[in-house]
DNA sequence: CTAAAATGTATGCAGTGTCAACATTATTAA
DNA sequence: TTAATAATGTTGACACTGCATACATTTTAG
């Protein structure tokens, strides 16, 4: 017996939007399918999403959630090895979920500032960064801390965008003349390791 | 008069297809209005481009030549100035062609390798990168030397990703202690002075 | 000169975002 | 309790999309 009001909409419809975002690409999201999988009519979402990008932002927001916890640590005293432990939660994070990073960080979601709740889990994710880095460091100065987050930041989620395109630094000459790893593909197959030597060097310059 | 072949037609396709992508975003390209800029049938570009996707790729190719133009400098003795305005044009060249970048290193063009020209572009900017580096570096090892370069890459990679998104910093907690401007924005008020901070530490690392 | 390859057109299908008008139900105030 | 209102759903329509098929014209190669 179905009746008339679902009851739970606006979740089942973020849900099957997350899905499909990370299978296929937000490019193949569209409303309409959204809609049948929920067994309502087409326009029904429209009743909680004005237009398609702001389903978009549902789902990058959601992503910010899910890169939070995988950031996030729980201590107040973090070793070196949990910040590195949560720096690399934050690259597997972007490699795995690469389409959903893409709406978070891409240009499909214009102006985070007409999506609260998307500017709210962002910042969340930031600011667990930003902790995680200030409660192993001696540094007070939050002035030069937040700096310094930014660099790790830029560092991580520039990282995401290369290794995801091997392809670019898999042909480079050097690969030719190091044998079949290519730089990206040495990086990778050790990267707690390349994060401690490079990361290091960003905290205490 | 009008004849029946367009002689140019690829090469029109492309450059109207860049214009859009770069104005109104990817998402908002569609063939039949590439073929209409072109008074040319609905489906001839199809003769041309398979698919959408590598429409989509052409732009990204002619993108990573743009991005190469912005980076490329014809010296082979280098002054760290010059590094850091390389750099600095690379970051200049992701914020100010934010539709296009995101073509280049999202998930929209799926895998590189399906398109040749794209993969040979994004190698010669990479390439490019290397290059600059080594030419004012002591560093002989190229092994040390790519490693180096992908960091360098990264930073700049993520740095485009994050000063894009300043929203996300603006709010944070230090902002409001520090008064009204927040890290990034203290960052992009004098970027080659940052670049140079933090790229020396890299580069000596 | 002729056959084939390249490049163009016409037509059509199944799908899309979004709007306006209307139906049903839930919520709230009198 | 009841009546008005807000929230949430449906129907139907419009203009648009990617792309496949079949056909037309022109260029190019043998």
């Amino acid at each position: 017996m179905k009746s008339y009001h679902h009851g739970n909409l606006k979740e089942e419809l973020i849900k099957y939007a997350c899905t499909i975002c990370e299978r296929d690409g937000y490019t193949k999201l569209s409303i309409r399918s959204l809609a049948k999988e929920s067994n309502v009519s087409q326009t029904a979402p429209y009743r909680h999403f004005k237009t398609k990008e702001e389903v978009y932002a549902a789902v990058a927001a959601e992503g910010f959630n899910k890169l939070y916890e995988a950031v996030f640590v729980e201590s107040d005293k973090l070793t070196l090895k949990d910040f590195i432990q949560s720096c690399k939660n934050y690259i597997d994070f972007g490699l795995q979920n690469a389409n959903t990073y893409d709406l978070m960080f891409g240009t499909a979601v214009g102006d985070f500032s007409e999506h609260p709740e998307l500017v709210d889990t962002a910042n969340k994710t930031f600011e667990s960064l930003v902790l995680n880095l200030s409660s192993f460091l001696k540094e007070k100065d939050e002035d030069i801390l937040a700096g310094k987050s930014i660099t790790v930041w830029a560092l991580l989620h520039g990282m995401v965008g290369i290794l995801r395109k091997q392809s670019i630094t898999d042909g480079d000459v050097y690969a030719k003349e190091f044998g079949p790893m290519s730089t990206t593909r040495r990086i990778s197959s050790d990267l707690p390791a390349y994060l401690e030597r490079v990361l290091t060097g960003i905290i205490e310059s």
